[in-house]
DNA sequence: TAGTTAATTAACCATTTAGTTAATTATAAT
DNA sequence: ATTATAATTAACTAAATGGTTAATTAACTA
């Protein structure tokens, strides 16, 4: 496993890693404070953990302050993972092409009973 | 680990994998042909079960006729992981634009000795 | 009916992962 | 010099992962 893609990959398949990465959304921040909301699901030991899978991919950067460690992202390697994803847009889409064209076989048999779906979040 | 996300990142995080949903752009196949590619680095039942994670992860459905099982891209997952990521975007589009700063002072300061650097893969 | 093909399941093994508690390092503050 | 704070490392454990070979299922074929 030890491609750039599948480290990417893998750090981003866990939860708790997603939400230190959403948490670095808002800025830079120091190890302690992005462990709080999770201690009470965890302990420190087990955030540095994650925090460590998220600087070996490459997501990460930490720097040193005198005992404080602040962290903060580094996208690139997410550029990458979004592009090997990007190849098979045309396949989601065409899936939803597919329920829109179903939804409308639907809405014509019902005539007209009064429009209720379609896709939603586009 | 149970969460949606979380499977289909983890589903990617392996080269097999990916290299089997590869194989699915060309369009449907049978287990058999898939595995095929990778029988010199691991044995069917390995494939076969590299093909249950896509299914539990819902990025492949499998189709049966006779003894064989045809399989094919179901994408749908892959449009939440990119629209998870798709977050991240400025990040990495703003250290590109720091790269292109900092490429452009240096440009600067070496005057006329000509241009070497740019961003690549733009 | 017996044999072949396609694929999965079972049973097992080694490695990795995600967590724990306890100990350690490094810096700051009194 | 001692103590407190921030974070990591060490040592351990349970469960998950990725692979193996052997056995099994299911359908077609002669």
């Amino acid at each position: 496993m030890t491609d750039h893609l599948s480290q990417t990959f893998a750090a981003l398949a866990d939860p708790t890693r997603r939400a230190l990465l959403a948490d670095l959304l808002k800025g830079e921040a120091y190890v302690s404070d992005l462990a709080k909301p999770f201690l009470k699901e965890m302990s420190l030991p087990a955030v540095t953990k994650h925090l460590k899978v998220l600087e070996k991919a490459g997501l990460i950067k930490k720097t040193k302050a005198a005992q404080w460690r602040s962290c903060q992202i580094n996208a690139a390697p997410l550029k990458d993972a979004t592009d090997w994803i990007e190849q098979y847009r045309e396949f989601w889409e065409e899936s939803f092409d597919r329920l829109d064209e179903y939804l409308k076989t639907i809405q014509a048999k019902k005539k007209t009973k009064g429009s209720k779906n379609g896709r939603s979040k586009t």
